[in-house]
RNA sequence: CGGGGCGUAGCGUAGCCCGGUUAUCGCGCCUGCUUUGGGAGCAGGAGGUCGCAAGUUCGAAUCUUGCCGCCCCGACCA
């Protein structure tokens, strides 16, 4: 039926950038590696923020704002932290253009240079960790719980709608604690928001856990990750939540007095989504018609079509519709009656298809005679005839079982793509031939990783929280092993 | 940074090898009429520095040189 969108089975990145660029989610813009956001895509990802900024405040989360330059010297004085972002930051060297008095353009004016160069922040651990030093003396002023909704830049080499721009929004949580017990259960804690988040509001499932040492964020401790599966086969890390332990305490030097009146270090987390979230819903669930979202995080719920000849009929369609409509408000459902006269019903229907929209309704005449709707759900496409009495309460049942279906059915797709592998061989014909996360042994060093990785592609996408422990063997090197740990090829 | 591709109307394209009327076609847009239950039909119309610059030529979208931009594949990464 679609015209316009490459199939899955085609080509799936090719699908994947149609969807967001024919679902009028994000454009390529004028700059490099930057993407425009288009009120839909925005929409998407405001519908996720106001979820995600309630969770936050619930859980005594503030919001704040940090600045998104930062001094240079800030950044080298925590020595992991450089070198994992050295190689992708935005340098600030001047302040001022001035005319050229040659092309009549403007360049930069060589007498505007900076004392010191600003870093365009790619994270705000040093901007926020040196006001912090500000703000903590005593265990009274803890812990300290801050959250911020900011554009960060990371210069990429190659970027990718959503998934990877050097320019993207995202929110950092950054918390300051007295002891490292509570710092580990705030890190925890906002990865269990992540993941409820990303299950119940996104339908997609996600496999909670610890990254290894080598994929772990530059400065922590401890990473903390939810990892999807989308629909080629392909994870993705959909969050990151760090315990810090007292490596930005102690590189900004913040201590506090204990109730003994010790001074310690504080201990640090810092956890984030970003826009990314909006191209893992795009690849969790949609197929070839076509996007498809969740009912919770759709931005419009469900759409009315009138189908009418003449104005006599539209008239009297409006008047059932706009009460409808009114109802369907009444009962928190986001819904749009698109009486347009612009398109064709036919084309309205692909149009919304197109967009994602969980449940359309088409009103005829015909329909109106027998005190019905068609009402079609995106997800299955299956078309049923409802009775317009109690439809607001038919509706509200269907979204959420739309709702379900879409978890249970990325669930059981992933968890029938989580496979044991016991060999190399296996492992690898595995990740052609399936895809999904392979389920194996690792001898636990740095060194296998990265062969597996050379090798294959693949990465150690997570250990497992709660993690079966079961003796084996590594299965690069042969050597002892204790538990199974999941790789996977990943955006 | 290496390899590949592309730049012609809002979008997608033909023309380029082999220079020569008014730059092709489709979608979209505007006007009117007919339509409306799966991307409507007919008629009329508007819209172009052919990425930029220099060169060759009587003549350049087309040939030459330089530049710019974007996309795709790789290394790097959320």
């Amino acid at each position: 039926m679609s015209k316009e969108i490459t199939a899955r089975s085609e080509d799936y990145s090719k699908w994947y950038n149609d969807l967001v660029l024919k679902g009028s989610l994000a454009d390529y813009s004028a700059v490099r590696g930057c993407m425009v956001i288009k009120p839909y895509g925005y929409a998407l990802w405001e519908g996720m923020r106001d979820v995600l900024d309630k969770k936050f405040k619930d859980t005594g989360h503030q919001n704040a704002y940090f600045p998104l330059f930062i001094p240079k010297s800030f950044l080298s004085k925590e020595a992991a932290h450089v070198e994992g972002f050295a190689k992708e930051c935005a340098v600030v060297t001047h302040y001022r253009l001035k005319n050229d008095p040659v092309t009549g353009g403007v360049v930069v004016d060589p007498e505007a240079k900076l004392e010191e160069e600003l870093i365009v922040r790619p994270t705000s651990e040093t901007i926020i960790w040196n006001t912090y030093k500000d703000w903590i003396q005593s265990y009274r002023d803890l812990p300290l719980l801050i959250n911020q909704w900011a554009n960060v830049v990371r210069w990429e080499m190659r970027t990718r709608l959503f998934l990877r721009t050097a320019e993207f929004l995202w929110q950092e949580g950054h918390t300051a604690h007295a002891t490292a017990a509570e710092a580990i259960a705030e890190t925890t804690q906002m990865l269990d928001i992540y993941a409820d988040f990303a299950e119940n509001y996104m339908a997609m499932p996600v496999i909670k856990g610890v990254k290894s040492p080598s994929e772990r964020f530059a400065g922590a401790v401890d990473t903390y990750c939810i990892e999807a599966l989308m629909q080629d086969g392909k994870a993705l890390q959909a969050g990151t939540s760090h315990f810090l332990g007292q490596n930005f305490a102690k590189a900004f030097d913040v201590k506090f007095s204990n109730k003994e009146n010790k001074l310690d270090y504080v201990w640090a987390t810092s956890w984030g989504v970003s826009t990314r979230l909006v191209g893992a819903l795009v690849m969790a669930h949609s197929d070839d018609d076509g996007l498809i979202l969740p009912p919770r995080i759709a931005p419009l719920q469900v759409v009315i079509v009138p189908i009418y000849k003449g104005d006599e009929q539209k008239a009297k369609i409006d008047e059932k519709v706009l009460a409808i409509v009114a109802e369907l408000k009444q009962a928190g459902i986001r819904v749009k009656y698109d009486d347009s006269d612009n398109q064709r019903p036919g084309w309205k229907f692909a149009e919304y298809e197109m967009k994602g929209v969980p449940v359309r309704i088409a009103i005829g005449a015909r329909d109106l005679e027998n005190n019905v709707a068609e009402v079609a759900r995106r997800d299955t496409k299956l078309k049923t005839s409802l009775s317009l009495d109690g439809l607001t309460s038919q509706i509200s049942a269907l979204l959420e079982e739309i709702q379900q279906q879409m978890f249970d059915k990325a669930l059981a797709y992933r968890d029938s793509h989580i496979t044991p592998a016991d060999t190399f061989e296996e492992f690898e014909r595995l990740l052609d031939e399936k895809g999904g996360f392979i389920s194996a042994h690792w001898d636990g060093t740095a060194e296998t990783e990265e062969q597996i990785k050379d090798r294959t592609k693949a990465t150690i996408r997570c250990i497992p929280l709660n993690n079966p422990q079961e003796n084996g063997t590594c299965i690069l090197t042969g050597k002892p092993s204790v538990q199974r740990v999941l790789f996977a090829r990943a955006y």
